[in-house]
DNA sequence: ACCCCGATCGTA
DNA sequence: ACGATCGGGGTT
């Protein structure tokens, strides 16, 4: 049980989102493996948030990396990503589906239901996950085979290969 | 001040 | 295939 350290999460989003798979994130005590990522680099990628600049509700994803970025989305649902990169360049990988011991996995298996069964919403924006122990993520030594898609629920940036699932 | 739409999800 | 539901961001 390795703590990811921000080295980890300051390298190329596509590798981060790469070796985020299989890697479990622990969030106010609860473990849960993660099982979809997705990569959103830069303000050249139509699909990212900071497509149109900085703005108040990305900002962090200018920031360090090691950072969460949870945005309020469809008037119901929030979204967990990691910010990456260096500080200045906004990235971040979102993470789309967790699996964790008792739980079902039609629970988890949704960027916006992971969200609602951990109760992760806009408060825990910007926390760092390198510091203190209620939100990190771990490396337990566990591989996963993945396949890599094109992204969801987007209608620009569809032809890049940015989405990794077991 | 206004308007459109979205990194979703459940139901049909 | 479609409706629910509302904050954010661009535009006026």
């Amino acid at each position: 049980m390795q703590r990811l350290k921000r080295d980890f999460f300051e390298r190329p989003t596509l590798t981060v989102a790469e070796e985020l798979i299989g890697k479990t994130m622990v969030f106010r005590g609860t473990p849960a493996v993660i099982t979809e990522t997705e990569a959103y680099v830069g303000e050249d990628d139509p699909a990212c948030h900071a497509a149109r600049g900085k703005t108040q509700r990305n900002a962090v994803m200018y920031g360090k990396a090691g950072i969460t970025y949870v945005y309020f989305i469809y008037g119901m649902y929030h979204c967990l990503n990691f910010v990456t990169e260096a500080e200045g360049f906004p990235a971040a990988v979102l993470i789309r589906g967790v699996r964790a011991d008792g739980v079902d996995d039609k629970k988890l298996n949704g960027p916006g239901k992971l969200c609602r069964f951990f109760g992760i919403t806009k408060e825990h924006n910007g926390e760092d996950l390198t510091v203190g122990d209620g939100f990190y993520v771990a490396d337990t030594g566990l591989t996963l085979p993945f396949k890599r898609t094109p992204r969801i629920g987007i209608s620009a940036g569809t032809e890049k290969l940015w989405r990794f699932v077991v």
